[in-house]
DNA sequence: TAAATCGTAACCACTGTAGTTGCAATTAAA
DNA sequence: TTTAATTGCAACTACAGTGGTTACGATTTA
């Protein structure tokens, strides 16, 4: 349903740069990882940094590294971070038909509430915990 | 980011089918209801039968009704009926990295997780439920 | 001054969605 | 038996979102 797959590519890059001490990453060396183009990185990295997760520095030696520790960054701070709409699309029904009328409203609400109970789950996992699952104890210097 | 609106529009005719008293209504009526083409509508209704959610009868008086009580329709068999893939779409990183080789397994569990975490609101929530809300009493004979 | 990097705009290709037309099959009514 | 209303489905178009790519000015270090 989602076609976009902005959130999984913010989550890698929150997790690399999460392993790379501080240090500035290019987005040159994170689009290897992620296995796509600079640009797109650099797209996501800048949803990224006017959330607060990062921050990033232009010339030689520049990138991207993370503003806030890992333990403090949850996959609903990348949602949010990347997210372009709600989860769910509303029709547009007849307002004069007494079922659709109301439709936006009822059905608005109740998606909101579904939606809510996933962003809950996602506010319970850091990208530490993650970083955890995917690599226990690894921290080498990804800097150039 | 769902860009599709088949869900809304799969709650949106079973609401309406749920006030039609297991008479036959027009996917003409519907769409009207639904402000779209009626060619849309069958599409929809097309994975509700599928699901067993309706039946449908072609003919003169031909049209969709419920196939199951209102009530025992949850939004998640609505949403399970048109969902075409998951709620979160994974990038493919590369493989040799470190990090981008576990990310799909590691990842894809967690946002599994947190879409789990939404069905289980949905499925709290049936047809009846969401039909009284939107018109507490109403039920019109709506066929033809 | 040169090289590496960023940020961003611009453009293209692909894909999914909704809208539309058309038509054979089915069913009820005249 | 014929006519009309309806379904199911295929095919086509238009539009929008996504990712990939190129390009270029600005910034920073060596």
């Amino acid at each position: 349903m989602s076609r976009s797959t902005s959130f999984a590519v913010a989550i890698h890059l929150l997790v690399v740069l999460s392993h790379a001490n501080r240090k500035f990453v290019s987005s040159e060396t994170l689009a290897a990882g992620v296995q796509t183009n600079p640009v797109v990185v650099r797209r996501v990295l800048a949803r990224l940094r006017n959330a607060g997760l990062v921050d990033s520095q232009p010339g030689v030696l520049g990138g991207s590294r993370l503003a806030v520790k890992a333990i403090d960054i949850s996959l609903l701070d990348a949602y949010r971070a990347v997210r372009t709409g709600s989860l769910f699309s509303l029709h547009t029904p007849a307002p004069d038909c007494p079922i659709g009328g109301r439709i936006p409203e009822v059905l608005g609400e109740n998606l909101a509430l579904a939606e809510e109970a996933m962003e809950e789950f996602l506010e319970e996992v850091s990208i530490e915990e993650l970083a955890g699952e995917i690599l226990p104890g690894y921290s080498d210097d990804l800097r150039h």
